[in-house]
DNA sequence: TTGAAAGCGCTAACAC
DNA sequence: GTGTTAGCGCTTTCAA
């Protein structure tokens, strides 16, 4: 065997037919015990390694899928990987992580990286989705969605609820006495940001105060966003004692403007994220920050997958949406308000 | 075309061979402009996206490289990814982000997963490589190495002279008048644990200061690492001004010990990290750090693996390694020091 | 339980 | 400039 040896030469070696080492390999139940040790001999002695791509061509599946994810630098997806990886590892696939850059061409391409073969399905994290292939949703790859939702596309989803989740975080600023809170929101065309400022809203509206338009900020998810947000909002002499961010990238951002501005946090200003990132728990003060279990969506998303993959097979139902709970990080950015000094808007 | 159409009938529609298909796309200019039209028109008309896997089956190359990390978790790979995939994608290729958690196993699945033909080739960012691979380096697959260094192993590289680096970091702490140095280093059994500490002795001998074996903390990059030693080496009691860490996740968890024993940073403690991720300028002191250009650091490690598959194909030698400076990033972590109260054991 | 043989979709000689 | 043809390495009927 000059070159890497093919499943000819193994069978040569151990004097059975091709056949009869792909069966052992594949499904060792199915060839005698004497066979099957000749054959794991001439494979031992020959260093052979299946080509998986000649596998993958002749069965057409590449048992492997695709996280097309918002945004790679974002350490958040990390720990959705980390969950997919494991979830998919037991189930013997491969996982490859995609960077959509919220951009139209690039999630075209991943979805052709599946017509093409390279992956069976597509786990999204992303927030939308180019209209031209929402035209005929049969000729669209497996699918599954984690943490969004996407218009006009009903997909298996593992959810949790972004309205409630901000409802709690921004009505935990109200019971420590915050009355003008601002909110830095995320991208406001798509659910999660929509769903996080309805959030907003009903804790406010809840506790009978006024919603200030002025306080809501549109933003993107990004830390530059939140720092640039945050400035505008100060040069527009504005008052506030507290800021409900719905990203940490964006809080953070948020309280670098606001320590330009002379602002100590919390002491004059309360600040609240959202995702509970590393970033946050190494933030000076302490980031307190919503909490979502990040590895236990990335397993349930990839449980998903596996679900749909197999009832495209059979002719089964598709799998049903599975709701994870999130939770309070309560850490040092919030201090309770008295109505004090930074309040001179008052409330109603 | 019931399904998925294929190159034959593309053919078939457009009234030549399959041949005549498989150019037009892969050389447009080696056909008649005329039949070019026709086929263009028959892929379009049929919807035909041509599988890549059959390609790569029978090319026996997929255009694609992995980058192998040593924790994917940690976000100054990101940057490097970038880097990468911007290279890869002007050269034609892919690229898959694996992770080795610093295992032999993941290796050596990573390097199998380039001969089953994922890959061609491998980009190594980690600083061990698996005894039993060594042996034969024949039968490894094309790689190259980027900011590391691989015992007995000759290949490709992308530098930075971590040497320098650490040494410029360490006498930036000397020149602040800072003389008793706690050094939190990476894995000592490998290149860049080692030649960090290397830099640090080198300053510290330079300034002709005694090298206090107490102070050496071995580390292995991560942030709860780093908030571990720094909590013993506070209970043993030790007395230093300042602290270099081997990385800013170190440096951040370093600094979370120091907070934890009521120290203020940077005003009793001096801090110093190294890579410059985004954490190190959000860090509250902003964080002084050792910068390394990592987008193009990651464009020239594909680079040199563009050249490694080429020079594989025709027998021209292997490239040769490339260097990147790096430089200190001064924020507001490190303060100057008289010799005051937190230096007992004093100068030499 | 095993083997023979057909072919997955594409590319690249080579012939025309 | 274009068509014919022979596989790449594997899996999977089907027949023995």
């Amino acid at each position: 065997m000059s070159h890497q040896p093919n499943i000819r030469d193994v069978a040569k070696v151990a004097g059975v037919s091709t056949a009869t080492v792909s069966r052992t390999l594949k499904r060792p139940e199915k060839v005698r015990e004497e066979t099957r040790l000749k054959v794991m001999k001439a494979v031992e002695e020959t260093g052979f390694v299946p080509n998986d791509l000649a596998r993958m061509f002749r069965t057409r599946e590449s048992r492997t899928v695709i996280l097309l994810v918002r945004d790679i630098s974002n350490p958040f997806y990390l720990d959705i990987y980390k969950g997919v990886e494991e979830e998919a590892f037991a189930a013997g696939y491969k996982v490859l992580m995609g960077d959509a850059r919220d951009d139209d061409e690039r999630i075209t391409h991943y979805v052709d990286a599946v017509r093409e073969g390279h992956a069976d399905g597509l786990i999204l994290m992303v927030g939308h989705f180019p209209k031209e292939m929402l035209v005929c949703p049969e000729k669209l790859p497996p699918m599954v969605v984690a943490l969004e939702q996407i218009e006009h596309l009903e997909l298996p989803t593992v959810r949790v609820d972004n309205v409630a989740a901000a409802r709690e975080a921004v009505s935990y600023l109200i019971d420590q006495g915050h009355r003008r809170i601002v909110h830095l929101t995320g991208p406001l065309d798509e659910y999660l940001g929509q769903a996080r400022l309805e959030g907003y809203r009903q804790a406010l509206t809840q506790a009978k105060l006024p919603v200030d338009e002025a306080l809501i900020l549109p933003g993107d998810f990004s830390l530059n966003c939140g720092y640039q947000q945050m400035m505008k909002l100060q040069e527009s002499g504005a008052s506030f004692s507290a800021v409900f961010a719905s990203s940490d990238q964006m809080a953070i951002g948020a309280a670098g403007a606001l320590r330009e501005k002379g602002l100590n946090i919390p002491s004059d200003v309360s600040l609240v994220g959202f995702d509970d990132t590393l970033i946050a728990s190494v933030f000076y003060p302490p980031l307190t920050t919503v909490f979502q279990p990040r590895r236990e969506i990335g397993r349930a998303a990839m449980a998903l997958m596996v679900e749909t993959l197999q009832s495209a097979g059979d002719g089964s139902d598709l799998p049903s949406d599975r709701l994870f709970p999130t939770q309070i990080t309560v850490r040092s950015s919030v201090v309770s308000s008295n109505g004090g000094t930074r309040m001179s808007l008052g409330v109603n």
